[in-house]
DNA sequence: AACCATCTACGAAATAATTCGTAAAAGACT
DNA sequence: AGTCTTTTACGAATTATTTCGTAGATGGTT
């Protein structure tokens, strides 16, 4: 029980998209990376930082007179919390359901789709 | 763009469920569905779905004293729209990384990875 | 018709998430 | 040391979401 099960909000995931994409940055470089000014003030970004920053989602090194921050989940632990949810939530609990939902609507290239089946494949092999 | 995308809150989605699930039923039925007082106070969930009726989520009849809702959006196209959105934040935009994760996690049946890949020639199917 | 149980409407409090202004601190540069 | 620019800290306003109390309406029962 040691492991909070932090959930971030929409825009903490945004900037942890930006944070998971380039390593350690500054805010200045998140606030940039997501749209500059004109998309969000650059004390917004700086606050939600610091806010993360006290949750634990992301932690900070001081270098010269900024701050570098880096993220503390991984990209995968995230992704996986967030499916697992939406699973429970909007697919009666059923991954095969999510996937083929995910396959019909989007057009996966050919190779995507290949890649899939490979991984499948894997998936089942092991006994036959 | 006549079709407003009206993103459900968490609490709203839960309700969404129900209504998929039950078809046409008055506010108790969902209250109870989701666990009676002891999870939600009543006028709460009725709160709830006067709001839904207003931003257009549901629809409502009178049925002698009471009203009987039910959900305006579809199971398959909230799906759709959730899944969507989490593939561009959380998946770089790839369905197939989403699937796989998917597909990772969770210890799908036998069945199941079976009707996927059939499913998955489908798709691939019509040239080869 | 008076009563009772249930349901709806409404308002508003409580909580959570997002946004940003203002001021102080930190270096960089004369 | 004094000035400039950039960064951080803090507080607070704004907006969205969740919660529920209270009052009045509705229909069934005696």
């Amino acid at each position: 029980m040691t492991k909070k099960n932090i959930k971030p909000t929409e825009k903490e995931l945004e900037i942890l998209q930006v944070l998971w994409d380039k390593g350690a940055v500054s805010v200045r470089e998140v606030h940039e990376a997501m749209g500059g000014e004109g998309a969000n003030g650059y004390t917004t970004i700086l606050k939600f930082m610091q806010i993360m920053h006290e949750k634990g989602l992301v932690t900070r090194q001081k270098n010269g007179k900024l701050h570098l921050y880096k993220a503390v989940p991984s990209l995968e632990s995230t992704q996986q919390q967030i499916l697992d949810k939406m699973i429970n939530t909007v697919f009666q609990g059923s991954a095969a359901q999510l996937v083929m939902s995910a396959l019909g609507n989007k057009k996966s290239s050919k190779e995507e789709l290949h890649e899939i089946k490979k991984y499948l494949e894997k998936l089942e092999g092991g006994e036959s």
